[in-house]
This record gives structure tokens, C-alpha cells and sequence, in this order.
DNA sequence: ACAATAACGATACAATTTGTATCGTTATTG
DNA sequence: CAATAACGATACAAATTGTATCGTTATTGT
């Protein structure tokens, strides 16, 4: 989202500030129109008239859709990434990948539309991964980290890399279900590769 | 790719045949073009101009871009997949992984690309995993199994999913490359999980 | 040789969509 | 109440899509 935006509390620009509601509106209806349509079918105008604002309005702050797309992922993304974790690596775990699964199911479309688009476009690549995908690598790695003992001849990018990249498979490809099945088949692996 | 066409050897079907150097340049082109500005920024007139034959000839054989998409990612996948395994599980993986490597470094993009269209389109979708997915799912499961002993609480369908799903991740996000050293994280890592 | 056939390149076409610009209106600040 | 900037509406050129039509070309069968 643009960073000129005039939206922080007790602003002292001059002006109409921008309605927060309309960015929520342009947000759940881009989410929306996307699960229903997919990506590619979804116009701008489209989105619009389904949220209600303006055309213009959704031109002024984004440059394109796969800018929308980046602030609606990244909007619901960072809501289940603040929790306290217990220090239990298990239980850790487990709560880590229930909320990652939730994300995945609700909106694993738009996920997978963020990275195709960042196939091209090396600058956007590098803001999906440090507005998304770092922040929940380094969480996940901070509860990886609780078990102690790391076999040293294991990469913690490369079991990350893992866990994430089965997750994404099957979200992509949709063969399998991310279910509680698939998290005990997760842990289980893990437990074993880290007891090596 | 249309099963109308007349393109079988020795056809009997009258009128000109169709150009297979017309498809192969087709192909071609818009991998190209699809590597260099991306799958939304490429459009069917500058394939054609690219690839130096008719719009029309385009439209003849694919639906839409999508079509040219999943033509060009199965014909230079498929190539790959028939070789024979030696029987030895070590040695099988690791030829199978340069293979998937380079598939993925030359067309990575496509594949992300194919992902993201088939979210939306449950019919296209199955024809991604039926024409690329699961052939060469069949073909890694084929050399797992040549390692014997398998342990039961681990099931084929979970580990090829970690495997590929690792591979995706990395292709996708571009945040660490397919090279020797990651082959060698998964022989270790599978052979770890292979033998509890 | 020649008729039948169908793919070819080219071109034209309406319909959609994109991104930009402009307008009068509305909300907020000082 | 003046200054300011976001708002919704609307108009616009440009690009793109998918369809249709045309004359041309390559192949088959008689």
C-alpha cells in the first residue's frame, strides 16, 4: 500500500482523510471476487461496484491488482502471526499450523496468484517475501528452536523450506486436504528429522 | 491441445495439415515471452508476432493462454520422464532430481503460472495434475519404493508432497536455489525418514 | 490434372478492460 | 470559513480479447 497515505491517527495533515472503511470494503470484495472468479477474471471495476466505492478510488492507492492483492494477503496474514507462544515446542507447533491451515483454506488462492505474479517481477517478489513470507518463517523457526537439541547437518532453511513448501503443494495443487491428519504427519516428520 | 487436430502420421483426413513448426514456434515464443515479461503482460497478438505466424493460428488451437500455458509446460516435462531407473534408490533419486531441477530452473514461471490458473478452474486444474503432476509423481514414488522397507506410519502420498512441495517452494519463491546441495538435504532427509 | 478440404496469414470488428484525467462534492484541519 | 485532499462519477485513449471473414497454400483422393 502506499506509504503516503494519510491515514495515521491524530494526523496533522490537512485535507479529507482517507476512509478506512472503503480499504476494508476494496480488501473483502477483491478477496471475494477472487475465490469466486479467480484472479485473472477479476476487473477492476468489478471490484468496485462490489465494494461500493469508486473506481478511482481503488486507483488512487493501489497501482494495479496484484497490489491489491499484496495488501489483502498481508492484511489477513498478520492478524494470526501475534500470539504468545507457551515454549512448548509441541503445542507450539501444533497452534502454529492450525492458523497457517486456516490462512491456507480462507485464502490459499490469493497466495498462490501473489507468487505467480511475483515470477516476473523480481522488486514485487521481494516485497511478497518480507511483507508475507518472512515474517512467518521466522516464527516458525523461533518455535522450531524450542526443541534444543538441532542436528547440525540440518539447515534450518531447508526444514523450513519443508514444512512451508508441502503446505503450499498442497494448497496449490488441492489433492490433499490440510488437515489434522496432515499436521500429526508434519510433527511426526519433524520430531524425527530433529532426533537425528 | 485440441483432439481435433490432424496431426497424426499417415492421416487420412483431408486438407493441409497442421504446421507443427507452427506449434513449436508458438510454444516456444511464449515461454520465452512468459520468462521475460511475465504471464499477465504477455498477450496472444505479440506470441504470435514473436513466434511469426497468425494470431489466428493461435486461436485455432488454444482456448486461451491458459491452454498455450499447460501445451508448452507438458510437452517439455514429458520429455524427460521416460529413462530408465537402474533399481538402485540412491542412484535413481538423484538422477530424478537433476531432471525436476532443470525442468525447474528452465520453467519454473509456467508451472507457478498453471498453479495459479487452476485455483480458480477446478476442470483446468485436473487436467494440470493429470497431464504433469501426477506423471511425475508416479515416476518418484516408483524409485522411493525401491528402497524396501517402508515404514507404515508413513504414507507415500505425505512424503511425496514433502519432497515436491520442498522443490515448489524454492521455485516459487526464489529464496534459495535448486542446486547439489539441496539434492543432497533431501536424499539425507528422506533416507532419515525411510528408516525409523 | 483437378476438385475437395482444411490450415495458414491478414485483417476487421465489437466488447472489455486498463490506467489517466477531470469534475463537483464531502470531510477534516487550522 | 478557507485550505486541503479523498471521495464518487464519468469520460477518454489505448490495449487486448475472442470471433469472423478473406484470399492463399498444402495435402488427399479421384
Amino acid at each position: 500500500m502506499n506509504e503516503k497515505v494519510n491515514m495515521k491517527l491524530g494526523s496533522t495533515v490537512k485535507g479529507r482523510p482517507r476512509s478506512l472503511e472503503a480499504r476494508r470494503a476494496i480488501i473483502t470484495a477483491f478477496t471475494e471476487s477472487v475465490r469466486q472468479q479467480g484472479y485473472n477474471k477479476v476487473s477492476i471495476d468489478g471490484v468496485a461496484k462490489a465494494a461500493g466505492v469508486g473506481r478511482s478510488t481503488i486507483y488512487r492507492w493501489y497501482k494495479d491488482k496484484s497490489e491489491i492483492a499484496l495488501d489483502a494477503a498481508t492484511d489477513y496474514s498478520l492478524q494470526s502471526l501475534h500470539y504468545p507462544l507457551t515454549g512448548d515446542f509441541e503445542a507450539d507447533f501444533c497452534v502454529f499450523l492450525q492458523h497457517t491451515f486456516a490462512i491456507g483454506n480462507e485464502l490459499g488462492t490469493m497466495y498462490t496468484v501473489l507468487m505467480a505474479e511475483a515470477q516476473a517481477n523480481p522488486e514485487f517478489a521481494k516485497r511478497v517475501w518480507d511483507k508475507y513470507s518472512s515474517q512467518r518463517r521466522e516464527q516458525l523457526e523461533a518455535i522450531l528452536k524450542q526443541k534444543g537439541a538441532w542436528p547440525e547437518s540440518l539447515s534450518a532453511t531447508f526444514l523450513l523450506d519443508l514444512i512451508f513448501g508441502a503446505i503450499w503443494y498442497r494448497l496449490m495443487s488441492g489433492h490433499a486436504p490440510l488437515d489434522n491428519t496432515f499436521a500429526d504427519e508434519l510433527l511426526t516428520s519433524v520430531t524425527c528429522l530433529l532426533s537425528v
